[in-house]
RNA sequence: GCGGCUAUAGCUCAGUGGAUUAGAGCGUUUGGUUGCGGACCAAAAGGCCGGGGGUUCGAGUCCCUCUAGCCGCACCA
């Protein structure tokens, strides 16, 4: 928030060690000293001046050298209004602010800018987040949940930081594994529909499990049993040639039962709050794409090897390198059928030139790092600037104690099962604790809190981590978690709440704080001061882990300045008033930062 | 074989090359009478940051190497 006025101090901090004889960095990089009561920004500037003399055949000490030029920086540099002094502590220079104004300034700001505080600067590159990738005619499982906040978080975050933000979804409802559930339907349970969007969907599932261990050798199978599996192997086989061949019975169940899965994907989306902006279907991406395969080989980029092999892009020949980095690349089978490759190479040039986008995020398993590589590569070798900002964020996989989770073995977790059980926990919690709420209220809460604790559960730890499901863990209400942010959020409303029933709502206008903060307060202002700082840093790093943990720390921060400081009960009207500013700011920063990781925040709970 | 990721407290994990003593949560132990809401707070115990080199004034963090685990490498997605 202080920008400006630190990089004015920067400056002149370089120009007096410049006139000291030891040029460092013209960049002076600042970061928060540690808290002690009163809040700065430090710098270890002179320690890279010290040590660039060392490096210039001068004889220095480095850490001498430092300490002595920090103390004379600090004795000659002039600080702008709003800081209260500048000091040498060891070979830092530190500058801090006036805890007055810097108080009253974040403070305001918080509450002014309301759901707008933390916003970035208009970043002027449009971004495409592509998450949300679930194949259809299985059900959607608690990894596909991972996958939907990672990218609905990142698609936040980046839209907050300040980038035009376009979202997008790829479900692919082709190939081998969906004709499979389409035939088992035909085959075994055709004319049945159980009734409820998301019960159609997960029986689909079953349907598709069931059909796969049919077609699967078991370990002692009798000569019938072979014969039994033979025979569905050629049925499947013959329903496959149909679809393709545009059988207009096999279409109309794909489309029906498609539509089932589409059905339930779109009510899962509507529980998260997410709005998909564009959809890309496999279907639709997959005759279109093989036009692309023309221009490349034309282009002299891909080699076609039809009719003996495929056609392939080898990379590395490509660009020359010596040793394999990227490999060589299929992009069309030898019988001119389409890959993934195929088709993640149309929709990005769809994106570049149709959607106008600077920069492409991808968020999709670990597994496929290799082949976003190569993708980004090809796309480099294709000519479009924007393959350099093409960004694969890849994460982990949620597994069972048990192990992988596998549609296949119908061996999953499903995400509704997780949310029904979340949402009862919440109830018989609230049924306890809030007995008074009523019917309506105790359903909204315990969506809230209940999906709450998932996301904030998948969102808490890294990315590239994987994360094994445990029910006790996912549906944690206590400690680092969704419920603990959001009872901070709900007392601070609740505190806001009986000050406007006593007639004590804070005043208009700005922060006012004239008085000796508590070391409480210190901590909780500094922390909402840094904020936009974070929503930056988060976006730079495609991490909305870095919001997770200052939500989290945001939020024990308050606990703790709840417990210690009074608020209503303050005797003194002026300090009354600066905590109830106080508290409506933090209000405000938890729920802007929940937001961003797509948790609501209650009112009560 | 080549490459990527991971290794930090009993367990699960944070940790911008920088700040006395590497931090949380869970679990364990102990405390918080009347509540601005106890889904909370305070305190204690618990660490060769996988091993070994290197760069640097300074390394959990950067480089090299070794070990262990997971993953990927031409017509799967």
């Amino acid at each position: 928030m202080f920008e400006r006025e630190l990089a004015v101090i920067g400056e002149r901090i370089s120009q007096a060690l410049a006139g000291l004889g030891a040029p460092a960095p013209s960049e002076v990089k600042w970061q928060p000293t540690p808290f002690a009561g009163e809040w700065g920004q430090g710098t270890n500037i002179c320690f890279q001046a010290a040590a660039a003399e060392a490096r210039s055949g001068k004889k220095v000490n480095v850490p001498a050298r430092a300490q002595e030029l920090a103390r004379l920086v600090a004795e000659q540099v002039t600080l702008p209004p709003g800081f209260s002094r500048l000091v040498a502590d060891k070979a830092y220079v530190n500058a801090y602010f006036d805890t007055a104004s810097f108080a009253g300034r974040v403070v305001a700001a918080a509450i002014t800018e309301g759901a707008a505080f933390g916003r970035g600067a208009p970043k002027s590159e449009r971004v495409m987040v592509e998450y949300a990738q679930p194949n259809t005619h299985h059900s959607f499982h608690i990894g596909h949940a991972r996958n939907a906040l990672l990218g609905e978080a990142l698609a936040r975050i980046m839209e907050f930081a300040g980038f035009e933000t376009i979202r997008a979804s790829y479900p692919g409802d082709l190939g081998l594994t969906v004709i499979t559930a389409v035939w088992g339907y035909k085959r075994f349970h055709y004319g049945q529909e159980p009734e409820g969007v998301f019960e159609r969907g997960e029986w689909l599932l079953k349907i598709y499990a069931e059909a796969t261990a049919l077609l699967t050798e078991q370990p002692n199978e009798t000569p019938s049993e072979t014969e039994q599996r033979l025979s569905y192997e050629a049925e499947r086989r013959e329903f496959y040639r149909r679809y393709d061949a545009g059988d207009p019975e096999v279409r109309a169940l794909w489309r029906m039962t498609r539509q089932w899965s589409l059905d339930e994907f779109q009510a899962i989306l509507d529980m998260l709050a997410i709005h998909i902006d564009v959809f890309f279907f496999e279907s639709e991406v997959d005759e279109p794409s093989k036009a692309i395969v023309d221009e490349l080989i034309a282009r002299g980029i891909a080699e076609d090897l039809r009719p003996d092999g495929p056609v392939v892009v080898k990379i590395d020949e490509k660009l020359g390198l010596a040793k394999e980095k990227y490999r060589t690349v299929v992009i069309l089978r030898s019988d001119g059928t389409t890959l993934y490759s195929t088709k993640d190479l149309m929709l990005a040039k769809v994106k570049f030139e149709k959607y106008s986008v600077d920069r492409s995020l991808y968020v999709v398993d670990f597994r496929q790092s290799l082949y976003f590589q190569q993708v980004f590569k090809i796309l480099e070798l294709w000519g479009f600037p924007q393959a350099a900002k093409c960004y694969h964020l890849s994460y982990g996989y949620v597994t069972l104690p048990g192990g992988a989770m596998s549609s296949r073995k119908g061996h999953v977790v499903l995400f509704r099962e997780v949310a029904d059980e979340a949402y009862r926990r919440v109830q018989a919690v609230i049924a306890e604790r809030n007995p008074d709420l009523d019917e309506a209220q105790r359903h909204t809460v315990s969506t809230q809190i209940g999906l709450g604790a998932i996301a904030y559960a998948l969102l808490e730890v890294d990315n590239i981590r994987d994360i094994v499901f445990e029910w006790e863990a996912a549906l944690s209400f206590d400690g680092r978690s969704a419920p603990y942010i959001q009872n901070a959020y709900v007392r601070a409303n609740s505190i806001l709440k009986k000050a406007q029933a006593a007639g004590l709502a804070p005043a208009e206008g700005t922060g006012n704080f004239p008085f000796a903060l508590e070391p409480a307060e210190v901590e909780l202002i500094d922390l909402l001061a840094r904020f936009p700082g974070v929503v930056q840093q988060a976006a730079l790093d495609y991490k909305p882990l870095h919001v997770a943990n200052y939500v989290y720390e945001l939020a024990k921060t308050f606990h703790g300045f709840y417990h210690l400081v009074p608020v209503l009960q303050t005797e003194d009207a002026v300090r009354r008033a600066a905590r109830l500013q106080l508290v409506a700011a933090t209000r405000q920063v938890l729920a802007n930062a929940l937001r961003l990781l797509a948790i609501q925040a209650p009112d009560v709970m």
